[in-house]
DNA sequence: TGCCAGGCCCTCTTTAGGGCCTT
């Protein structure tokens, strides 16, 4: 873990699926590295996954199979992901989902990343108690962040997120009435059940 | 043939079920 290192790569992928362990591939990565509460950097890319991908994810996503046509390999893109991520920790939206592709295809092409990931879905649930739900859109409104561009795209979707994510951090560093909040802080408070989350913050 | 994700989290809970999130 890099309890000191304030970088932080933010990511979002489009996929043909839920479950690598179905079969399904990354199409799409996005991302953008957060330091010092600033984005410095991003990356973004198509991938081709090998296989036509369905009608749905077509639409769900407006990634076409002709726009896929014209791209790089998963095993290409994801080797320049691997380059880009480096040491640093993660953060995604329900990491858990970006989390097991991200295993799914560095394991592909023999990478490996030494960051851990932070969850802002796990964050949200305990910090933004007052949202109507926890999907990265509503929450986007719910804090009055501006928007102008298509959700479910990856780079966009990494980007909102590091927005949501600075926004939260603020909220968090107010509770706890502190100007750094350390990533080991984060990883405790998405696994401190609801009712103690104020508890924890107050004894920081 | 028919089935098919999975981790988190709440509750009418732990010998379980179902909604929420991600594509």
């Amino acid at each position: 873990m890099h309890e000191n290192a304030n970088s932080l790569v933010v990511l979002d992928f489009e996929t043909t699926g839920l479950s690598p362990n179905q079969g399904d591939r990354a199409i799409e990565i996005g991302a953008v590295r957060i330091v010092n509460g600033k984005v410095t950097d991003k990356f973004q890319s198509l991938m081709n996954p090998g296989f036509l991908i369905s009608r749905f994810i077509e639409q769900y996503t407006g990634i076409s199979n002709q726009m896929l046509a014209k791209v790089g390999s998963c095993g290409e893109v994801m080797a320049e992901f691997a380059d880009f991520l480096g040491d640093d920790n993660l953060l995604a939206h329900n990491a858990s989902f970006d989390q097991k592709f991200l295993d799914a295809e560095l394991n592909n092409i023999a990478r490996k990343y030494s960051g851990q990931f932070i969850c802002s879905l796990l964050v949200s649930r305990r910090i933004n108690t007052d949202a109507p739900n926890h999907k990265l859109g509503t929450l986007i409104r719910y804090k009055n962040i501006p928007s102008d561009g298509a959700f479910h795209r990856a780079l966009f979707d990494a980007e909102m997120t590091a927005k949501l994510w600075l926004s939260m951090l603020d909220d968090i560093e107010e509770k706890i009435n502190h100007e750094f909040v350390p990533f080991s802080l984060i990883q405790k408070l998405s696994k401190t059940a609801k009712g103690d989350v104020n508890k924890l913050l107050a004894k920081w």
